[in-house]
DNA sequence: TATGAATGAGTATTCATTCAT
DNA sequence: GATGAATGAATACTCATTCAT
């Protein structure tokens, strides 16, 4: 054992041997992904896993943690509260995309292909990621509609579109698609902007959005 | 019977067996599926599957056969020319939502799954299925781009947005979220209006797409 | 395969795994044998044991049926009913002597080892093989008691004795006591004698039996 | 802390851990307890336990220490030398269940699981116990025989048949027999008067024991 | 000496695939 | 072609043992 490992303590060996998992599960899938491959990775043996983790499962939703610790805090800082819709709306993708480090999206590809067959990891991927993303801005949007700032949309359906083209578009980054990936600092603002102004040039008779 | 009889017969079990595949991997997940309930599933013997199909992996891709059939060929459909912009946008993700039957569900959940940890898929499920999404309508947008009845977007990045916006919308599903799944049907016309008129009012200095 | 085994049925197949469990078992020990050892010895791939036996434990059951196809029908023989008492309890112990082939013990060595330590083997033993060698022959001892032929003993500590001096030697036999492994042929006829005649000579004052 | 004590701890330590050892193996049997299981019973670290026991096999034998220390000196007392035979026979199987505590029917229990399959440890088992208690009584009985006070049976022979009482009677009650278990503090008696008095009555023809 | 975390060899079991019938 | 029993490589997990502290 190296020094280096050795004056680890328990908690930064665990978050060792989870950098390892993250690599090797992004590299060949949760399934692929031997427990000794994991063990190689990190360094260490194939039962000193298990003395950090009740088994390959618990690995997997360890990934989440720093899921949580990274990704849910941000959305949840008061942006600042006179800010205008455009401002909101850019800082909201902004915020998002700051999220997804190289290692964020590691983590995303695994939990995300796992969720999609795993219901149980669904769930917890649902409460612990979605849930939030999906909810904790609405209060601001309800203000921007009542104060007239905002088109007067369902606010959760707005939530679903605009979580639905962050979602949308880590896919295609996830999947491969080399202009995503090529562009991928300029989505956010990009993004945005596509939903603030609407594709329609006004004046252009775009009066769509009184359906419902 | 006939030669072509027999070889229909063929491609009737090849189909049979490829819908009962669908149904298992959906719900356990290609993995964690067996040839065994798989055969089960279709009512014929473990080895009857390795003479319709080379092996496990040609079970997955075979399902995205249909996935052309019955996905790709509709985006072609000469969309009618003279169609507005709100029109052709609302089209769009109309026929885009009739392909995803049940089925196409189950099989987008097993393949997307697949897909993110599995880099010859990821090739695969680019070049039939999302290219085409990606590129089949710039022709459309760059007319009405050209006609000034769209906001001179980026193509290119406006289609990343539109698939993106169908893409997140149908993870949202597969994860399970209620309201997406509740309220599917009308998915739809609410983003095609979303995206159609934007999120600020006309006059509220939403001017914000001059970015770029 | 070789030949010989393919054509053995399943069953036969089964039986056939039995025997080489039963060996290895003997030898090494339920725990100290692995699925390999059996499965070598068997001379078949350690899959086919899975698809005769549920798992190990299943083994380990499966070498007590013939124990009841061999050992249990016997002492059920009805006795010839007009045979006197030594010739009955001399009948007894042959009968039960002749139950233990070299297999048998090997089964048995196994069989309790198991039983001694694990509860749940231990309830099967008892129901299958212990409580009806202790009560079947209670009928025809109660009737010498009542014909005045027999001491007016309790019947069940009787049988507990009379099994209990069988089961005592087959240990001395399987712990490897020399001497009982030399004679094994004489034991039957011995205990019946000393279990028949006592130990005191008629008239020494050996009334002791009327305690109780 | 003088030599002294500190080697007396190590003495106490061990004993403690022994008797942990114990409990620990008759709940489980010798395979199915861990280190872990024992350090924890006897509330010390997994690494003690191999400061005082050279290994998992060691522990098994220093359970046999006790054995010896209680159980052989019994049977070594010089028995009343005047005591008849029926005292005789009485006193060894009332001294044979006083070594039987709970404790040492727990030693037996695994000692005997594993001696029925462990070469090395059934020869163990039988020079420190079975042999000794197979041979200590022969002189006594001798004199018997000598004396006229007994039949003139095969000492070795009854011996065994002795000890195959008393071991297949332990086997009963180690394996639950609800008749043994309930009456064990009469058994000493009655298997001594059934073997005293044998089961024919006096001139009832029982002169069955001049075989051999 | 005691600790208990780390080690890594060992194993029951699964399952994609083959092939004799 | 169809069958399904047989194959055997592959793998998560356990646990006796060690050793740095």
């Amino acid at each position: 054992m190296s020094p280096t490992l050795r004056e680890k303590t328990a908690i930064v060996r665990r978050r060792h041997v989870l950098d390892a998992a993250i690599r090797v599960f992004a590299a060949r899938g949760y399934h692929g992904a031997t427990i000794r491959d994991i063990s190689s990775e990190a360094g260490v043996s194939d039962g000193a896993i298990y003395t950090l983790f009740e088994n390959k499962a618990a690995l997997l939703l360890g990934m989440l943690d720093p899921l949580d610790e990274r990704g849910a805090p941000e959305p949840l800082r008061p942006i600042d509260a006179d800010l205008d819709v455009q401002g909101f709306v850019r800082e909201l993708f902004r915020q998002r995309w700051q999220t997804l480090t190289p290692e964020t999206l590691d983590v995303l590809r695994v939990v995300l292909s796992e969720a999609l067959v795993d219901p149980s990891l669904r769930e917890i991927l649902m409460a612990r990621v979605l849930t939030p993303a999906l909810t904790l801005p609405e209060a601001q949007f309800s203000r921007f509609v009542a104060e007239g700032r905002l088109r007067p949309v369902d606010i959760p359906t707005l939530l679903r579109g605009v979580t639905g083209v962050f979602l949308g578009l880590v896919m295609l980054r996830l999947l491969g698609d080399p202009q995503t990936c090529q562009h991928w600092d300029d989505v956010p603002e990009q993004m945005s902007a596509l939903l603030l102004g609407g594709l329609v040039p006004d004046g252009a008779g775009g009066e769509t959005h009184d359906q419902d």
